[in-house]
DNA sequence: TTGAAAGCGCTAACAC
DNA sequence: GTGTTAGCGCTTTCAA
């Protein structure tokens, strides 16, 4: 395949009959050089299309102008919004990103992480996968906090004990927000469904539910709130199943994300009942699901551009040793489509 | 931030009393190194937690064990779930991944193309994006030959005159077979919705339902064929309601897509009519988005996992130099699911 | 089996 | 403004 060799800056400086830190110069114009050499040097580079070879420089540098970024599976639509912004921001810093998706293997988790650290990537965010689990894998802290002595690590969720940097989103203020939003539109009977309680998002969601409930004085039903294993259409699904076997049903429904409202949607189609005139249904994430189902779902959105931008930006202010913010939260918004009605009137 | 210098390998070398060669040969273990000194080596590396440096070795070894993916846009189901197919069969091949996101922004597909370079990537394959168009941009096609000369290039749809291999789905074959379930089910009446001229899987497709249709002796209507700009659920949506202002409606609808398929629902069910009692309704990709809506869409799926293999087995036999195929195709079938009914009972 | 040393391609400090 | 040169951290001949 190599029949011809990479052109390299000596060539270049060879043939341009100069200096190779001639060439670094204009390359990296970091420094003055005379404009007859510079362009004399450019047009080499033009003439070759000779591409600096990013090792090299990388190993010169001691620095990769890598930040590389551990999403649990990027077929999740939340994960693939996040990821793409993340990715805008981290351009616009001047840095590329190299994602790996651990798809919820440990063993692979551990290992993506061992390779970002040889690539010498000089920040590690990880969205998803062991830092959503409510209690934190000792191991994996210890893993991490080893690798956080050299680099800085974002996470999205949290890793007790682990020395990185926290950028979430609000989700209690979420479950307030949507909540209050339900009961000013006449509901009372809410049911919660999907989530699983390993799930630090799930926990504080569930607990800020709990709290809201008491403070209107509305009667907390446990039987309303219906977790799931997963995180997806199934959950929601089965999760209204149950509902259904209950026989008692709540007027509103909360979605644990905008996977499970679309199962949930089915089970209440199925059943032959329309939503939102029989059944209100909520949901969080507003990613395009949340605009795909009939109807569209009111729910909690947040702002995905914001939240990669500050994952990229505490990164880099890591890397530069400044002092940034070791928790930073998202804040949400609700948005109101057609899912849910008020039924006061 | 780098308060701790990383450990290299002269480090280990002098605290075990070793050579560097000596650490590097336990390291790669290239070569015999006698029981006693690799013990003590491998000692130290757990106790440093040593990473060697993949920039360095990258340089030394010139190659990166990296393949360069250019995605269009990764929050597009297809694209995540071919991504990751080809993430994993890469890791099967002991490569590693780089995804950039081109986001239909021409200017930044040449940038990565070039970053892409300049990282010594040892393949670049390219998923979306300018290898849709029917027309291929020659402006792009010469930069793409000018690193094609160095560096293997996949991509998943054509580059007219451009030196690559291409992995391919057969749209045709997979549009015979969709129509010829549809007929076989009794329908005659046929819309074909969304896509645009410009890209070239969407006139395959075309080309071979109005072949198919008149080697089945049905009448092709051209109106019957809507177009829309966008792949997504706004596509599917107005393209149904030009069909409604025809007012003469079709016993069934292909969609280009699954997302134009969910506009296309939307559509439909607004109108107060019934998938697939009044109408029914089929499409192409089987994405995850098919088994959301409701009612699940039958319709043509692709073997996403060896799309992935065959796209990195091509780029990995590229890389050494083996006689790979410049043109593969990958089989397509039918999935059956609840959106399509037989007519003719 | 082992070590010395050259080389991978670049940057940057230093001297002129 | 420009060239020389010493690294950056690793692999791999070549001798021993």
């Amino acid at each position: 395949m190599d029949i011809r060799k990479q052109v390299t800056i000596y060539d270049i400086a060879k043939e341009a009959g100069v200096s190779v830190s001639t060439v670094s110069r204009v390359l990296t114009s970091n420094a003055n050089v005379s404009k007859e050499k510079k362009e004399k040097v450019e047009r080499l580079i033009e003439k070759y299309d000779y591409k600096p070879n990013a090792l090299a420089r990388g190993l010169s540098e001691t620095k990769s102008n890598v930040i590389g970024i551990i999403a649990s599976d990027i077929r999740n639509p939340f994960y693939a919004t996040l990821f793409v912004e993340c990715e805008k921001a981290a351009n616009e810093y001047g840095y590329r990103v190299v994602l790996c998706n651990s798809l919820n293997i440990k063993q692979l988790e551990d290992l993506q992480l061992e390779n970002l650290e040889s690539q010498r990537v000089e920040a590690i965010v990880q969205i998803g996968g062991r830092v959503d689990e409510l209690i934190s894998d000792s191991n994996y802290v210890e893993r991490v906090n080893r690798i956080a002595n050299k680099i800085p690590i974002i996470i999205t969720g949290k890793l007790d004990g682990a020395d990185c940097y926290q950028v979430n989103l609000d989700e209690g203020k979420s479950m307030e927000i949507m909540l209050e939003y339900l009961i000013s539109s006449g509901h009372k009977e809410i049911a919660l469904i999907g989530g699983s309680k390993d799930v630090k998002s799930t926990v504080e969601k569930q607990f800020r539910f709990k709290q809201v409930l008491s403070r209107y004085g509305i009667k907390y039903r446990e039987e309303y709130i219906i977790e799931g294993n997963n995180y997806d259409d199934s959950g929601g699904y089965n999760g209204m199943q149950q509902l259904f076997e209950l026989g008692d049903l709540p007027s509103a429904i909360m979605a644990i994300n905008d996977f499970t409202a679309v199962g949930i949607i089915r089970a209440i189609t199925q059943r032959g009942m329309s939503i939102p005139q029989d059944i209100s249904v909520v949901s969080f994430d507003n990613t395009f699901l949340s605009d795909l189902t009939i109807p569209r779902l009111t729910g909690i959105d947040y702002n995905y551009e914001k939240f990669g931008q500050k994952i990229i930006e505490t990164a880099v202010g890591a890397i530069k040793g400044e002092d940034v913010a070791r928790i930073s939260l998202i804040e949400s918004k609700l948005v109101i489509k057609e899912s849910c009605i008020n039924i006061n009137q």
